[in-house]
RNA sequence: GCCGCCAUCGUCUAGAGGCCUAGGACGCCACCCUUUCAAGGUGGAGAUCGCGGGUUCGAAUCCCGCUGGCGGUACCA
């Protein structure tokens, strides 16, 4: 018989937890109600790398439970809205293949979905927690407040609003300083004993009562706060499993009090661990691009790439391939994050986010991907780097060769300018390590007889130009790897411009003799020059 | 300051009292392959399991204390 938390929701922890406390047995009363997670971003701006590590759990406990993922807005900050954050939100967990059954976008039978289309809602579950004696209003001026906690601070004390307010009316208070007219309600916490809870990440976790503030449920706007609107919310929307960064810990005992007081029994309530720098701080978009969700796309990174890395995270899944102990499979996508998720089994610590990592990640999916695929995912990176694929017959050859050599999409225009265009190189790259300027104009002359001959054969091709450079290096007398090396260290600076190129004969024929042969006759006219400051080519070389 | 969370190679992770001389992956180093760069293959360095006490025949694993790191401390989420 599988677990069950008090209102019969399947825990998805079976067996033991890492934490020993966690492991107490709940009693099944009720019989398991339908699994319903919700992902409650805000639209500020951009999608945070941390809430697609906490879509992902969500997701995959739906997929594990059959069970519904609900897309909740929480838009309860009118100074911090911004426009087209809604569309991101959808348009980025799309890129990322994760699916939603209900949301502002399509509705379903808890609409509205966007929180400020509830506010009706909140007041009225505010009022009712006045009207009962948890809660109350407050009419303290900013100014009072922050003169407070810092008084507070001062005296070594815990930071908690001191309830002057609690218990007048607003005449009453009128009559004292720091008053405003626009009031708030506050939730009023117990004054002894502990709230525990237990996360099943985490488990048990205990709080001092008497040290939990008085926070604010409804702003004097009319909107409520978080606090308030996720349990409403959640509740009304039969939410049996919610998931959240660690940042949200020091609140839960504050919903607790909430769902106590309106008479409901809890969801489960899970704590993600935070994603971290390198420097172990709470990642931050000021320092670190790929705080948002938006840089990894930029950057040329697969969305298969990234859903991995972040389920690398959250589940281990063993090697079938090679079943002992401790070896973990390290690519798979969805349907094993899924499979093998368990929210005990999920590390409670911060996790440092490993760019190298991802991009191994990346190569491995880059190389799985046909050429055609690359072809089409490359274009828009190059277009972007002024690079039209149309102008170049030979795109999907060229791409073909420097396959294996990108870890991101953004490094193909990098990869393939030299295809695109002539570039401009430092002339003394032409002469090998070693030799001369005299001696590299010597073994040009020869490679670019070599060039010339095949192009009039009509069969420039690899084979071809392979079996007539080796002919070659083997009638100058270029037999040892080292010499054929300069040879064809020569060759390829003169036709790429650059010292590291895909496979040499491959990369030739891929440019066609025409463009070959041009910069060839470039490289020569450089080598000339290089030579006449060197003075007549050294004897013997 | 107050409250809370966390702690196994640089990083991610396996580990649930003896299978641990602590396994795997990224990264790093070397070698092989090789005309360069990659990719791939093989091997290597790298963790006295944060520290100190206990419990036990036996502790990375259980208990206590400490330290360190991080998070929260808003009419933001």
């Amino acid at each position: 018989m599988p677990l069950t938390s008090p209102v019969g929701v399947p825990l998805l922890w079976t067996g033991r937890s890492r934490r020993s406390s966690a492991t107490e047995h709940h009693a099944m009363t009720v019989p398991p109600a339908p699994v319903r997670v919700r992902l409650a971003p805000s639209p500020t701006g951009f999608v945070h790398i941390g809430n697609v590590l906490v879509a992902l759990v969500d997701a995959a406990i739906a997929r594990q439970a059959g069970g519904t993922l609900v897309i909740r807005i929480e838009d309860t900050d009118q100074k911090r809205f911004v426009d087209g954050a809604e569309e991101l939100i959808y348009e980025s967990l799309h890129w990322l293949g994760i699916e939603w059954q209900e949301a502002p976008d399509r509705g379903g039978p808890f609409a509205p979905y966007r929180q400020s289309a509830r506010l009706p809602l909140y007041q009225e579950h505010a009022e009712r927690l006045i009207a009962q004696g948890d809660a109350y209003r407050c009419w303290c001026s900013p100014d009072r407040l922050e003169q407070m906690r810092f008084a507070q601070q001062a005296a070594k004390l815990p930071p908690k609003y001191d309830r002057r307010c609690l218990g007048m009316t607003e005449a009453e208070r009128k009559a004292l300083d720091g008053y405003t007219p626009d009031s708030v309600v506050r939730l009023r916490m117990h004054d002894s004993g502990s709230t525990t809870f237990t996360d099943p990440i985490r488990g048990t976790l205990a709080f001092e009562n008497g040290l939990l503030d008085d926070r604010v449920l409804l702003k004097s706007d009319g909107f409520p706060t978080y606090n308030l609107a996720v349990v409403v919310d959640d509740h009304l929307m039969r939410i049996t499993h919610v998931v959240r960064g660690e940042e949200w810990l020091p609140s839960t005992p504050a919903h607790l009090r909430v769902y106590e007081a309106l008479g409901w029994d809890p969801p489960l309530i899970a704590h993600t661990p935070l994603l971290l720098n390198a420097d172990r701080g709470k990642i931050s978009k000021r320092r670190h691009p790929w705080a948002n969700m938006q840089w990894f796309r930029d950057q040329g990174f697969l969305p298969e790439a990234v859903l991995n890395y972040l389920g690398n995270l959250i589940a281990f899944v063993p090697d079938t391939e090679n079943p002992a102990p401790g070896v973990a499979r390290e690519l798979f996508g969805f349907d094993e994050i899924a499979a093998h998720f368990n929210l005990a089994s999920i590390g409670p610590s911060g996790k440092v986010v490993d760019i190298d990592r991802l991009d191994w990640l990346n190569g491995q999916y880059i190389r799985r991907m046909s050429v055609e695929d690359l072809a089409v995912k490359a274009a828009p990176f190059l277009a972007a780097a002024g690079y039209d694929v149309n102008t170049l017959p030979t795109y999907r050859a060229a791409l073909a060769l420097e396959h294996e050599r990108i870890k991101r999409l953004s490094q193909a225009p990098q990869a393939l300018s030299f295809f695109f265009d002539d570039e401009e190189y430092d002339p003394a790259m032409l002469v090998p390590r070693g030799a001369t300027a005299g001696r590299a104009l010597e073994l040009l002359d020869g490679a670019i007889a070599v060039c010339q001959a095949v192009a009039e054969s009509g069969d420039w091709t690899v084979s071809t130009l392979d079996d007539r450079f080796r002919a070659h290096a083997e009638a100058r007398g270029l037999t040892t790897g080292k010499l054929r090396g300069q040879l064809f260290g020569v060759v390829r600076v003169g036709s790429t411009g650059r010292t590291a190129t895909p496979p040499l004969f491959d990369t030739l024929a891929v440019l066609g003799a025409s463009v070959v042969l041009r910069r060839l006759s470039v490289a020569r006219n450089h080598l000339e020059s290089l030579a006449a400051i060197d003075g007549p080519p050294a004897e013997g070389q």
